[in-house]
DNA sequence: TTAGCTGCAAAAGGTTTGCAAATTA
DNA sequence: TAATTTGCAAACCTTTTGCAGCTAA
């Protein structure tokens, strides 16, 4: 469970600056739930600081995630979405009705391994989402 | 190996028409490598037909899909690319120079396995891609 | 003070859409 | 002829960028 605080040092940390716009945009991650787009976030940011400009929540974004506090995911289609790098994990999405599903991480760990002997290939599994149909969304 | 006229024949089984563009758009298909975005296409396919516009080449791309002859690929970021559904498979894309290789479409049957058993999901391998950092890419 | 951020406005990249004219069956 | 499809222009959505002013350190 990560603390606005350890966040907020870990920036420091990397010489970055701790600014009122990265405070207010790690603090909206906290509160929302998993799976947010840059767009949700600015509209919940803005609920309280409305001159928060959605530009703003792309590049904190970013910077959070090169010093590695945040991640995207791709969805296939639609917008990222990002969270809290605390704890890794794979996302499944259902390409009809866009349900998101967490699954553990080292779901793709056999293939990872038969990828780097077979083609040289590191796989960055937490970097992409898997497509399929949710139970409700599959045939009959 | 597909030909331009089986292809042209279920469109007609379909109920759909076979048009100039959608003849000339296919040929281009047939003739370019895998991994074709709808850009690259309207590039071929207007060097002889300069007034197929690049609307045309995306509304044939999902008429086509719709009658299982195209399917497209999410590769993480950027475009998407299109190709014959002559033989599935999967591919792997490097996140950083953007090399995209293809890999036999039972990859991920162990996986899908375990989807459908324990989170009730249908994969479908084929729409997306994987994504990571080729041979080169890879540290040092 | 000054390097690093932010707000804003504008653009860029990929894809979709409305509509009138052209084309297929 | 009637129903589809196309060309074009314009919109759309997500993300990026240039720049001048602001702010944390």
């Amino acid at each position: 469970m990560t603390r606005l605080e350890d966040v907020l040092d870990r920036i420091r940390e990397r010489g970055g600056r701790v600014t009122v716009p990265r405070r207010v945009i790690i603090d909206a991650m906290l509160g929302a739930g998993e799976h947010v787009t840059a767009d949700d976030l600015a509209a919940r940011v803005q609920a309280e600081h409305p001159d928060i400009h959605l530009s703003t929540v792309y590049r904190c974004l970013d910077t959070l995630t090169e010093l590695g506090v945040v991640t995207h995911v791709h969805l296939g289609h639609g917008p990222a979405v990002y969270h809290l790098a605390d704890h890794p994990h794979m996302h499944v999405v259902c390409e009809s009705c866009g349900e998101v599903v967490e699954v553990p991480d080292d779901l793709l760990d056999g293939v990872a391994r038969r990828l780097a002997s077979e083609v040289g290939f590191t796989l960055d599994p937490t970097h992409f989402a898997l497509v399929g149909r949710c139970r409700r969304c599959a045939a009959p």
